[in-house]
DNA sequence: AATGAATGAGGCTTCATTCAT
DNA sequence: TATGAATGAAGCCTCATTCAT
C-alpha cells in the first residue's frame, strides 16, 4: 500500500499521471489500469479521487483553463509594436509549449465532443483571440497597424504560431524537421509586420 | 435482406458512412453498429466487405491520399505573385472543404497513432510544404519575394490557412463566428505579402 | 457458375470436399466457406444439397458405417488360426487405411456427442467386436485358443492393430517413426498367438 | 460478487471448471460463458487469470505434463517379468484414469492442431513408448523376452492397454459392457506374456 | 484511505444459413 | 439449379467501475 499523503496530492499525482497517458494514447484508448499503473497506485483508487474516468479528463482539461492563455498585450511606454509582438509570441510559445501535453488533449477530445468543444472555443481560442483584437483595434486607431480586418488578422498570426505547436507538439514532427523557436519567431514577425514581397 | 449491389458499390456505401460516423465520434467512440445502421446494412455485412474495423479507418485515409494535395505552384506566363498566390490558395480552401471530414479524421488519428502520425506528415505536410518551398525559393531568386527562410515561410502561410479550415471545419466555429472565404483570402494574402504594419 | 452436373455427382463432391476439410481441421473449425472453396462450389449451394453443415457430418458418418467393418472371420478349409488372422488383420488394415480420414472424423466428434458416441460403439466398435468373439470362441471350443475371456481377447487384438492405426493415421507419427505393414502385422500375430515371453 | 480468494486459488477453481467442460464438450464446443458457469464466476473473471480461451487449453495439457507419465520399468531384485508387468500395468492404468479428462482433451485436440499433435506424440507417446523399449531391450538381452522388435512389441502393450481406457474413459463404454480392471490386467498380462494359441 | 479481485455491459468479429438474382 | 451478398445470433474479450478486505 502506498505511503498516505495527502488527499490533494494523491490526486494530483493520478490527474498527472492520466495528463501523460491521455497525451499518448488519447483518451479512449488510454485505460484505468494504465493511468494506475503510470501514477504508482492500484486501480481502485483512481475512484477514491475521481468519479469516473471522464472526470480525470474534464480535471484535465480545467486545469489548462487555469493558465494564463490571455496574452497580456499591452502597449508599454510606447515600445514598437514589434518588440511587443516579440514578447507576446515568445511568452505564448513558452506557455504552449508547456502546457503543450495538457492542450493536445484538450484539442483532441474537442475535435469530436461538443461539450469539450465549446469550452475549447470559449475558453481557449476566443479568450486569446478577444485581447489580441483589441490590442490590433487600438493600434489601427493609432495608425501603427493597417486597417485589416481585426478578427481575421489576429487568426492569421494564431495560425502561423499555432502550426509550428501542432507540427512539434502534437504530431511529434521534430523527428522530421526542427525548428529554431527564435528563428521562427523572428520570421513570423517579419512577415506578420512587412509581408514577404520583395522588390522584384 | 437488403438488396444485392455490386460488391464495389456496397464497400463504397459502407466506407462513406464509416467516414460519416468517424468524423461524428472520433474512431474509438464509432462503434460498427452505428457505422451498420448508418450504412443501411447488418452488423456483419461490414465484414464481408473490410477485415477489420481498423481497415475502415487505412481505407478511409488512403482515400485522402489520393486527392491532389499538393497545389500546382506554377508562375504562367509572368503572373503576378498575387494573382498565383490567390489562385493557389483558392484552390486549397475548397480542396480542404471538401474533404474536411476525412482530413479530420485522418488528423485526428494522427495525433495518437504512430504510423498514421508518419503517414499525415509525409504524405499530406511534406507533400504540400515541398512544392510550395520551390516555389517560394524561385521567386526568391527572381527577386520577387525576400529572403526569408522559405521552410518556415511556407509554414506560416499554411498556418494562417489551415486555422481558418480547423475553425469552421474541424471545430465547428462557424456556430460562433462565420468567416467570409473570400474576405479570409483577402486578408491573408494581404498580409502575407505585404504586412500588417502601417505608417504609425 | 459450376457445370451442370446431376444433384447425386454433386453431392458426393461436396460431402467428399467436406471430408478432407473435416480431417484437417475437426468439424468446429471446419467452415461452409472453406469446404466450397474445397468443393469449387458456391457457398450457397452446399445448402441446396444438405440441410445443415451437421447434416454432413452426418452423411460422411453414414458412408463410414456402409463399409464393411465387419470382417470375415471365418475358418474355410482348416486353416491354422494363423493364417486367418493374418488374412484378417491385413484386411483390417488395409479397410482402416482407405477410411481413416472418415473414421477420424467419426471417432473425434463420437468423443464429445452422445449420438455419434452411441452409433461408433454399436456400429464400429460392437459390430467389429462380436464378429471376432465369435469365432474366438468357436476357436476355444475347438481347442485351438486358449481359455482366455473373449471379449477382453478381441479387445487386446483390436487395441494392437489400433494403435498402430491411431498413430500413422490419426496422429500423423510418421513423421517420427515410420513401421512397416508387414513387419507389423507379424508382430502382432507373433505376440498375439505366442506371446513375448522368452526362455531365460 | 463472489469473495476475493488468493488469486491461484480462482485460477485453479477456473482451471478446473474449463477441464469439465472442455471434456464434455470438446474445446471448440465450450464457451467461455459456460466455464464461467461452471466455475461461478462471472465471463470477465477468466480473463482476468487467463489471457485467452487457448491459454486455458495450454494450460490443462501443461498440467497433464507434469504427471509422471513415464512409468518405472526396473527389474528390481530379479522379480520375474510377469510381476513387474503387473506393477507397471496396474500402475499406469490408475494414473491414466485419474488424468483421463486431460488426457481426453489433449488427445481429442491433438487430432486437429499440429502443436499440440508434436507434444503430445513427443511428451506422452514417446516419452512413455521410450522407457519401455529399454526395459524391453534389457530383458531381451537376458532372454527373458523374444528377440521381437521392441518398438512394435511395446505399442502392442500400449495398445492393448490403452483400447480398455479409450473404451471406459473416452466414449464411456461401460454404460454398454463393464469391464473389470483386475481381470483385463490379468488377460493382458497372460496375452501379452504367453499369446493365446492353445494345443489344438 | 488503499487495495485489487470481481463484475457485466458492450464491443468487435465469425460464420451457418437465407434468399434475390 | 447455382450463386454469393446479406444476415444476425452468438462467441471472445475489454475495461470502467464496485466493493470486501
Amino acid at each position: 500500500m502506498k505511503r498516505s499523503v495527502s488527499a490533494a496530492e494523491r490526486r494530483r499525482e493520478i490527474l498527472q499521471a492520466a495528463g501523460r497517458v491521455f497525451a499518448r494514447k488519447g483518451f479512449e484508448r488510454s485505460t484505468t489500469a494504465e493511468i494506475a499503473r503510470e501514477a504508482g497506485v492500484a486501480e481502485g483508487t483512481i475512484f477514491r479521487h475521481f468519479e469516473t474516468k471522464q472526470a480525470l479528463l474534464i480535471d484535465l482539461v480545467a486545469s489548462v483553463l487555469t493558465e494564463p492563455l490571455t496574452a497580456v498585450w499591452k502597449r508599454s511606454e510606447n515600445r514598437p509594436v514589434e518588440e511587443i509582438l516579440r514578447d507576446v509570441l515568445r511568452n505564448r510559445l513558452a506557455l504552449f509549449r508547456e502546457n503543450a501535453p495538457l492542450l493536445k488533449i484538450f484539442f483532441a477530445e474537442a475535435l469530436f465532443r461538443e461539450d469539450l468543444r465549446d469550452r475549447f472555443i470559449d475558453e481557449v481560442v476566443l479568450r486569446a483571440a478577444t485581447a489580441a483584437e483589441a490590442f490590433f483595434r487600438e493600434e489601427q486607431a493609432r495608425g501603427s497597424l493597417r486597417p485589416v480586418n481585426p478578427q481575421i488578422a489576429v487568426r492569421c498570426l494564431m495560425g502561423m504560431l499555432g502550426i509550428f505547436v501542432v507540427w512539434s507538439e502534437f504530431l511529434g514532427g521534430d523527428k522530421y524537421l526542427r525548428f529554431d523557436d527564435e528563428a521562427v519567431l523572428d520570421t513570423i514577425i517579419s512577415i506578420y509586420l512587412d509581408g514577404v514581397r520583395g522588390r522584384g
